[in-house]
DNA sequence: ATCCCGAGGG
DNA sequence: CCCTCTGGAT
């Protein structure tokens, strides 16, 4: 891509991310626990493709019956799956929850690792999660979480190719066009972005802050 | 009907 | 690249 085009392109990217900041200011993880890394983790786990209200009505149970990483180790799998029955993919996530219980005591001294390759090496938690835990709990931005609010949004807004197929290319990709100051609060604003304006199939192109800097708005 | 702060396996 | 896993809210 010729350098003036890019760098129009990226100052049509910081200009969104503005407008975001502006429109979403402070925003935070909407799930509950982000003070306890191992807590967040499995949160943010079990809010796969389900809701945050739907994790946030089962967690508090769950750390009443299981307060600590040695005891989620000890439990009984269907226990669990008792506990988060009304939340989406429960079985197999009630299955992850206590292998990563079980791997935090085994593998990792009781701990959440502080390490990209490490921690997704716990069940059930991929990059987005992995970016996620480590921004949120260890404060290290070390990339963007792409989930499928991210993806639809960064295509959508033009700010990444039709070769960024993948959520890791999308990640990339935005990388680049990002200075690293604002890859934090991207994973927070964009999904609110997402879940409130720019809707996977009807978006409020109407009432979009961004519509001016859209190319399809109103498609 | 559609969507929800995805990951893993074939 | 495709598929599957899942119940609740609107």
């Amino acid at each position: 891509m010729p350098r003036e085009l890019m760098k129009e392109k990226r100052e049509r990217a910081i200009a969104i991310a503005q407008r975001m900041d502006e429109h979403f200011p402070a925003a935070e993880c909407a799930l509950h626990y982000w003070g306890d890394p191992f807590k967040l983790t499995i949160a943010v786990l079990l809010s796969a493709q389900t809701t945050d209200r739907g994790v946030n009505k089962v967690t508090p149970a769950l750390w009443e019956r299981y307060p600590t990483p040695q005891a989620l180790a000890n439990a009984d799998v269907n226990e669990v799956e008792e506990i988060i029955r009304t939340i989406g993919f429960h079985h197999a996530k009630a299955a992850n929850c206590v292998k990563c219980a079980r791997m935090v005591i085994s593998d990792f001294g009781g701990e959440i690792p502080q390490d990209m390759t490490l921690i997704q090496k716990l069940p059930g938690v991929g990059r987005k999660t992995a970016n996620v835990v480590l921004n949120e709990a260890f404060g290290i931005v070390e990339g963007i979480a792409v989930d499928t609010h991210v993806f639809r949004i960064a295509h959508k807004l033009k700010l990444v190719g039709p070769s960024a197929d993948t959520p890791q290319k999308t990640e990339d990709a935005l990388l680049k066009l990002y200075p690293r100051q604002y890859w934090g609060p991207i994973n927070h604003q964009w999904v609110l972005f997402g879940r409130q304006i720019c809707i996977a199939r009807r978006p409020k192109c109407a009432e979009c802050f961004l519509s001016d800097l859209c190319p399809n708005s109103g498609k």
